[in-house]
DNA sequence: GTAAACTCCGTAGGTAAGTACGGAGTCAAT
DNA sequence: ATTGACTCCGTACTTACCTACGGAGTTTAC
């Protein structure tokens, strides 16, 4: 049983960051006992947990409380980490044309030798 | 000579974008005539247009103001590109991780045969 | 026993890059 | 001459995810 501080300190969160999630819906306000302070028992450091991983992994807030609705419901569970897997796929593949680009474009620059204009800003313009 | 709405129109972006990146210093006001309209030559459109380019290679509105005030200091510009670059390449490594990772957890879904509990949310809590 | 640290709550602010709104003036077409 | 489209301006709203503030009550450490 800790409070809501040592909690926080604990997962390396901010204590707001526990309080916004549980006015997001993400998990739910535990019992207060007399003084109203938040007490919370090792249960939901696994949930918060869930919450960073799941976070980690690119899926947004939303998501993630759609994760933990879904229970065990593995079919869209797997759906929703497909179409996730998607979007990763498809920012992988941008980022690698961009490298392309800017290495292209960086090393045009080491070669260049006339300082009075730059082929970076020339080829952009 | 344009007025702000035929330019918008051609480079596809909204009245609004405009006006905001005029705000923000990106471009100039243009001069405006007695009815207070603002007029706009070609010049203005290689500027949007380098804007655009910029924002797609990743560089954030403020990275293309400062690109666009480097002129054409060719070694500043480099390493404000090497430095999106070296972004670009830590980006691309996570989403990799991640990857591999969101396989691996629709995989052992996919083959998983015990409905009532899914890998997926067992192996993140 | 008192000062520091902690907690409560609701609301406001911050970031990035726009997007929308509202009321007023202006321009183009019929 | 009137309708509809366009423009002006400043401000507020959007999304996602927090972070900060203010003022009050509570707990802990010395």
């Amino acid at each position: 049983m800790k409070t809501i501080g040592k909690l926080a300190k604990e997962l390396g969160l901010g204590v707001e960051t526990i309080r916004f999630y549980e006015r997001e819906g993400l998990i739910k306000q535990p019992q207060k006992p007399q003084n109203g302070y938040r007490v919370y028992d090792d249960s939901i450091t696994k949930q918060l947990q869930f919450i960073c991983r799941a976070k980690a992994l690119g899926f947004t807030l939303k998501e993630v409380a759609s994760l933990m609705s879904m229970g065990g419901d593995c079919a869209r569970v797997e759906s929703l980490g497909l179409q996730k897997l998607r979007i990763i796929q498809s920012k992988i593949n941008d980022l690698q044309g961009l490298e392309v680009v800017i290495k292209e474009m960086t090393n045009s620059c080491r070669n260049n030798n006339d300082q009075s204009h730059c082929p970076i800003i020339d080829s952009i313009k």
